[in-house]
DNA sequence: TCTGGGGCCTCCAGCCACTGGAAGGTCAAG
DNA sequence: CTTGACCTTCCAGTGGCTGGAGGCCCCAGA
């Protein structure tokens, strides 16, 4: 198979399969005209990547997911650990996000009631507190873990 | 007051302030020696800036943002508009990542159960469909907006 | 007066996970 | 022989910082 072929077979860019090669995570051979060729296993790989992917997984945790499933000695507790340390990632992510959008929708809310000379919005970013009852959101830090990342991409 | 200052006073790191500078989202004087000297306006708009970042706005949604504070007429309308738009990312963020710990939160609990030889996560990743009865999950794509950053950053 | 240590400066590189584009080689059909 | 799809490499950019090198500046203490 070519480069397109197995694109079109993980639903993988091509220059997302590539970059996969070149970051070590995935290897191809090559046949005479210098062309990428993949076979079945490479295709599985990249699916399995794929899938590991939309569920949130960082290539790292990609990498590490795979060589579990290589050498499947005792690899359903390490997987296991991954996931549940990922679960508690995304937990966290969520959590956070609700936060910002409760607040957000009590700040839109206070807009639509109007009779307000000013923007709630804008005037609880420039002090932080005045028109919301919990002031604790605002200004408040989301610093921890290197968390989940964005999943939203570009087809 | 020198950068130092204001990064205590407005939370922000001080190469963050400097980055925002940088890209043009703050300006500053300098003094003799060339050290940055900002106002008391300055860091009430890194302020401003530091509290839209937390409640999940990008950088260039604070741009825009500032320029409405900046000009009062008629930014109500404007900023609730720009606000509306956030929410509706970060709830389809939500969505997406309770459906992976959904999914994730099932594939462990499969592997709690036991009495299975191989490890149905690592399996579900590498077919898709193995233990899983809503096969929808896996393989699903999450490719639409750019939708919202992360915000995990390390302190 | 010297020294040390902190704060400040600029510039460059790196993070993650791609993505776009330029410049060029290869291949099959017409 | 040309066209156009497909493939190659390499370089640069995205967002939002962050780290580090190398070098000023400034002040307090000996």
């Amino acid at each position: 198979m070519n480069i397109g072929n197995v694109s079109e077979r993980s639903g993988l860019p091509v220059k997302t399969i590539r970059y996969y090669e070149d970051i070590g995570l995935v290897r191809s051979e090559r046949s005479n005209n210098g062309y990428r060729l993949f076979r079945e296993d490479h295709l599985h790989k990249l699916k399995f990547i794929g899938r590991a992917r939309s569920l949130g997984f960082s290539l790292e945790d990609c990498r590490e997911l795979m060589a579990l499933y290589e050498d499947r000695e005792c690899a359903a507790a390490d997987a296991k650990e991954i996931a549940r340390h990922h679960i508690f990632r995304v937990e966290q992510k969520i959590v956070e996000l609700q936060s910002m959008t409760a607040t957000l929708q009590r700040l839109v809310a206070l807009c639509d009631q109007g009779n307000r000379p000013e923007c709630p919005i804008l005037n609880d970013l420039a002090q932080g507190q005045s028109s919301l009852e919990d002031k604790e959101m605002s200004l408040s830090r989301y610093r921890e873990e290197p968390a989940v990342d964005s999943l939203g991409k570009k087809a």
